[in-house]
RNA sequence: GGCGCUAUCGUCUAAGGGUUAGGACGGAGCCCUCUCAAGGCUCAAAUACGGGUUCGAAUCCCGUUAGCGCUACCA
């Protein structure tokens, strides 16, 4: 990729409606790769311009998120910054000069139509085989008698003077030019009956006067591509490069990944917020690496990368356009990739918080024996309280005797197996080196197939089939417990 | 409806005029094995359709179809 002349410097700026979801996130992180590439500025700015659909408890959702996914940002709030304030309702004024600027250059003006009389105006261009939309009623009013009827305190909103005629030509960076006729676009508004501007205005001026030089947003801004082009027009700026993001639909790939989290057929959630995703046990490294590749890639081959390979890498000649499906799959793949890539250590560490959040009163020093064990069994951290709940439990939750029973044996075989390795248990050198063989032998005398001996000896241990290896197991288990384990088993049979 | 974007295995993608169309997830099979995993190997699986341009098209152009986005005093 060519190195831009001037300093790069880009922002993510979402608006504090709702929680952080996915989506959100890839466009953060293809900003904060691009800014990193070159060694530019990462700008977080709030346009929370919408005063109606404001969450108060979204900025703390998105500071949380990018902080969780590691994408530190050089200016913006906690960051501060030469270019603040970076949150759009502290900016209001700033917005109010550039509106006034275009009102007295004539590329706007103030419309006084009513909410009803819009609607109605809609309508009728409709039935008149038109597109909907607004009918430019107040286009054309005297500029003395507008500026009266503000002064006079009447409500009115502001809008841009689109071209009548003729196409207005934009440039994207990922597609190329794209023409829109302008006979379709609209007198956009630009600042609403309160005061406050819209997405438009203020997302151009705060671009403009914080020195942004790439503007990377979704794919579903292209639409308002003209309307932007023309606003830098009539202010005489040069817009920054322009480049919107292919969307990510859902896994059906029916619409944008939505932003309600929904429930597999079998119950599970189906995260869509970046917080659930923390919560599951998704590790950081697993949701960059997954999403840099949803719109992105490297080469034919490569997918494994970590932050820096992708900072070193990411570019955005290699940003495809077309729509990614999201695929939990292969989300799950890399999550799981990633933990077996951890040290125990780092696992054990990891894991502590979450097995506690479950329930189970565990220290660090066991969590440092267990953890190794489950490492190759989850594909997220939050897995580990069901995959060895039986190493932190004091008592087994219920298990089927069934299970007891070693295939082709019966109730009998499994008493058999049960009670002499009790016994066996009973003395042998408590470790892993000394259970295999010692097993092995009773299996050998008691005339069972190696099989038939450890899986009752592991069901009655984990309170289930499926579990780590077994002499692994016993080990950090302990005697006390395995005995104890092994009793209540015989007990069921 | 209008405008716009997009179109390679089910999914993410590579190949950007000449390849047996490559890789990954998922699927199937085999190996390893005390179960479950993990790991290794193998297999199935794609250029939406129709026209051009060209010696040659997944690749360039046009059309169709389909999907998605936008069509607010929301972003």
């Amino acid at each position: 990729m060519t190195t831009p002349a001037k300093q790069v410097r880009v922002r993510y700026a979402p608006s504090p409606t709702g929680d952080f979801h996915v989506g959100g996130a890839r466009t953060a992180l293809f900003n904060y790769l691009f800014a990193r590439h070159f060694n530019g500025k990462f700008i977080l700015r709030i346009e929370d311009t919408d005063q109606s659909r404001y969450k108060p408890e979204a900025v703390g959702w998105l500071l949380n998120g990018l902080q969780y996914l590691g994408m530190d940002w050089d200016e913006g709030p906690e960051a501060g910054g030469e270019f603040g304030p970076y949150v759009q309702t502290e900016r209001l004024e700033i917005y109010r000069r550039y509106r006034d600027q275009l009102l007295e250059q004539g590329r706007a003006y103030r419309c006084f139509c009513t909410p009803e009389r819009l609607e109605a105006a809609s309508k009728e261009q409709q039935r008149r085989g038109g597109n909907p939309g607004y009918d430019r009623l107040c286009r054309d009013l005297d500029t003395a008698e507008s500026a009266r009827r503000a002064a006079a305190g009447e409500r009115h909103t502001v809008r841009f003077k689109m071209p009548i005629d003729g196409e207005t030509v934009v440039y994207d960076a990922i597609r190329g030019e794209i023409r829109f006729p302008n006979s379709n676009l609209q007198d956009t508004v630009l600042m609403k009956s309160d005061g406050i501007p819209t997405y438009h205005l203020a997302n151009v001026v705060d671009d403009r006067l914080m020195e942004i030089s790439h503007v990377l947003r979704g794919d579903e801004w292209v639409s308002s591509l003209p309307l932007h082009a023309r606003l830098y027009e009539a202010f005489g700026w040069t817009p920054p490069v322009m480049a919107h993001l292919p969307l990510i639909l859902n896994p059906a790939g029916k619409g944008k990944m939505s932003k309600r989290e929904d429930r597999a057929p079998d119950g599970r959630v189906l995260p869509v917020f970046v917080r659930t995703f923390e919560e599951l046990g998704y590790l950081p490294e697993a949701m960059i690496n997954y999403l840099a590749l949803l719109g992105w890639s490297f080469d034919d081959k490569t997918e494994i990368m970590s932050r820096e390979e992708l900072i070193e890498r990411f570019s955005l000649e290699r940003v495809n356009a077309a729509p990614a499906v999201w695929n939990y799959d292969k989300l799950d793949h890399l999550n799981g990739y990633y933990i077996r890539q951890l040290s125990s250590d780092a696992l054990a560490e990891r894991l502590l918080p979450f097995v506690r959040r479950a329930g189970f009163a565990v220290e660090l020093e066991y969590m440092l024996k267990a953890a190794p064990l489950l490492q190759e069994r989850i594909t997220r951290l939050s897995d580990a309280a069901k995959a060895g709940g039986f190493f932190f439990a004091d008592e087994l939750p219920p298990y089927d005797s069934a299970e007891l029973i070693p295939q082709k044996g019966d109730a009998a075989m499994a008493r058999r197996v049960l009670e002499r390795a009790r016994q066996t248990l009973t003395s042998v050198d408590f470790s892993r080196e000394a259970l295999e063989p010692a097993l092995r032998g009773d299996a050998e005398a008691l005339g069972v197939k190696t099989g038939q001996m450890f899986q009752p000896v592991r069901v009655a241990v984990c309170g289930k089939k499926a579990a780590p290896p077994l002499f692994e197991t016993l080990e950090t288990l302990g005697r006390e417990t395995c005995l104890k384990r092994i009793d209540q088993a015989v007990a069921k049979l």
